[in-house]
DNA sequence: ATGCCGTGGAAACCACGA
């Protein structure tokens, strides 16, 4: 089974490169985050067209989470991450597809730090470190997709001396995420690639893209069945060469079964 | 490199992203 996650920022302006990803790349299921689009304007009909069962939780402008598999209607599971029910910004969204539960999530940003938006990013890890306790134990298994916007190690960065004051790098973010990992979540791309230089994320600016000035910020965690069965992961970094393309790429696992 | 681009939505600019 092959999960993948992609933060399209913008389902309808992405809609061609995301048909055309999936038709080349053919995963079993994918996370996608940023739709930017009201419930209404999730493109559902032209989804379902390309073979997919489909669930979202979209939000006007911002934020907005969906849930697509091949074949099938995901089981939705919940969506929104618990703990506070005064948090409308669409960023969570979990399903049951036949025997992985699947947990699609985007991170807040939390820029500029220190300050309110970093305060609700840290609170947002909190409450998905106490969510993700009870799943890290399923028996069955369990894949955490998403948009993390966490640099996890300066390997995870072109030049970490530059990030040191940003939030998706801060001391704070990445002890946050080394608490969540510690719960016995696998990184599957460095558990496969320890040492390579892997990015999912280049700016739209300065030729990121070409300078190769990426970052690791989509990732994919497994509990421990599912990492008893991971056979590959990777990054689809050639979608983000394309014309109108999202400045995150297609990251994705592939599990045994 | 403090948003230089990209997107959405409202309004002819602004919020937001990382």
């Amino acid at each position: 089974m092959k999960i993948a996650t992609f933060n399209v920022n913008s389902v309808n302006a992405r809609l061609p490169n995301l048909l055309r990803w999936l038709g080349e790349s053919q995963p079993d299921v994918v996370c996608l985050q940023e739709l930017k689009a009201p419930p209404e304007k999730f493109p559902e009909q032209q989804i379902r067209d390309a073979g997919y069962g489909v669930i979202w939780h979209g939000q006007k402008s911002y934020n907005g989470v969906a849930i697509l598999s091949r074949g099938s209607d995901p089981k939705e599971v919940c969506r929104a991450l618990p703990g506070d029910p005064d948090d409308t910004h669409s960023r969570y969204i979990e399903a049951q597809i036949a025997d992985v539960t699947v947990g699609c999530l985007y991170l807040p940003n939390g820029n500029p730090a220190p300050g309110p938006k970093f305060d609700y990013k840290l609170q947002w890890m909190a409450r998905l470190i106490s969510h993700a306790r009870a799943l890290q134990q399923h028996a069955g298994s369990v894949v955490l997709a998403g948009d993390f916007n966490v640099i996890p190690t300066g390997n995870d960065v072109y030049k970490p001396e530059r990030w040191l004051d940003d939030a998706l790098f801060r001391v704070e973010t990445r002890e946050a995420f080394a608490k969540l990992m510690a719960q016995g979540w696998t990184d599957s791309l460095r558990a496969l690639h320890p040492d390579e230089k892997i990015y999912t994320f280049w700016d739209y600016f300065r030729n990121a893209y070409g300078r190769d000035a990426g970052l690791r910020i989509d990732h994919l965690l497994l509990n421990p069945a599912a990492t008893s069965r991971l056979v590959a992961a990777g990054v689809d970094r050639h979608v983000r060469g394309w014309e109108k393309a999202s400045d995150h790429a297609p990251t994705w696992v592939e599990l045994k079964g």
